[in-house]
DNA sequence: ACCTGAACACCGTTCAAGT
DNA sequence: ACCTGAACACCGTTCAAGT
């Protein structure tokens, strides 16, 4: 397959806020976050660090663009046309995914950025809430839960992939340790934990995050009078 | 008032592990994480950098800590007398004044990091779970939606702290900032975003955390059968 | 105008040397 | 045994010098 760009490339070798953006995706996606720096970066697009300065304001600003242009290549918004239930469970998943193929992500994305794609999630996901007869005065608090729930399970999963980096071990793993620790807490203290590890090391991340966005639905649901 | 400590002091001066958090979590109050150094901890404790590292494996482990020492004498469990709702209602507030007043954890908390402190809030929580009639198969993802949530919110508090830090503003300035920002979208493409901005830059942190809290009780609620 | 890369002011962490 | 602090291998960022 190949392919025919509409107009004809420009010098291919010119450094471009692009070329620094889709260079610094690889970085973070093969090493995480400390595998990103001024010099590999800089290796890797053949310059000097201080080339990158002249695109890029400074390391969260890279960071941040990073992160935007996965989301928006990742969030389809285009399937308005569902049940609003439906389409939040869509856009929720999408972000999720991106979450977990990119778990860098879940430690710089933020809603106060002011990224022209996260204003579109919120404003998709705002739409979908009113929609589902929320009342007005709580439009904003409902999707900031939304989004807060989003947001932290993505969080996590960044965590817990940074943990797993720095103790050379799986994802899967770190948490088959922790189950491990859960299962031999005392008895009479921690029931709960105890009954549960089993559950923890053996859950799908996607569906317990399905659960969550549900949780938060029906709540919503109930807000509204059904 | 003079306090008397139950126990004769032993050599004040010497280096401890609590002296070291608690000079920490001083540094990180007064200039968020970037004012926590193992330069200015040293200084602050009138020794090396070097020293540290007898009472602390690594920063991660100093940071892990000091998330402990806050929350666990700021989360009080004790009054797990009370109706199952409004006992996660008193516990989640209690984690959110502790990531309000000290943003910093909100950064640094993990449910992984195997911390005994969260353990036991992990168990609180999930005897509410249980008590609220959520089905056995559903304990995890539903306790795990609650913390997720609980994070996330500390996650962002983290994260427009230190947007404010960094441009030297208040936190209601950044936020008055994205509201207007967003008070100038197209009014086609986000009536959502441009209808919420006012909401949102005049909302309550507090009411509007304890709407998503309920928004999960609710849909718990409504899992259980009402 | 844009790139280059040495230089600056820092980091976390280690470790020989001290007491 | 525990502290000390110089030293190491890095950072992000700047800026004179080049093209």
């Amino acid at each position: 397959m190949t392919e025919k760009s509409p107009r004809r490339p420009r010098r291919d070798d010119a450094l471009s806020r692009e070329r620094i953006i889709a260079a610094s995706i690889e970085l973070l996606d093969s090493g995480g976050e400390a595998a990103l720096t001024f010099r590999t970066l800089s290796d890797k697009l053949a310059t000097g660090p201080g080339a990158i300065y002249g695109h890029i304001a400074n390391k969260q600003d890279l960071l941040a663009a990073a992160c935007d242009a996965i989301v928006s290549r990742t969030v389809d918004l285009g399937a308005a046309g569902a049940a609003p239930a439906q389409t939040v469970r869509t856009v929720a998943l999408a972000m999720f995914d991106a979450m977990d193929a990119h778990p860098w992500i879940g430690a710089a994305l933020t809603w106060t950025a002011g990224q022209l794609t996260m204003v579109g999630i919120i404003e998709c996901l705002g739409q979908q809430v009113r929609a589902l007869g929320v009342a007005p005065e709580k439009h904003w608090a409902t999707l900031s839960a939304l989004l807060n729930f989003i947001l932290g399970v993505g969080g996590q999963n960044a965590a817990n992939a940074q943990a797993a980096r720095t103790r050379g071990a799986e994802r899967a793993e770190v948490l088959g340790a922790v189950a491990d620790h859960w299962s031999q807490l005392d008895a009479q203290a921690y029931p709960f934990v105890r009954s549960v590890a089993a559950q923890m090391s053996a859950h799908d991340d996607r569906a317990d995050f399905l659960v969550g966005i549900d949780l938060i639905l029906q709540g919503m649901l109930a807000d509204a009078g059904r």
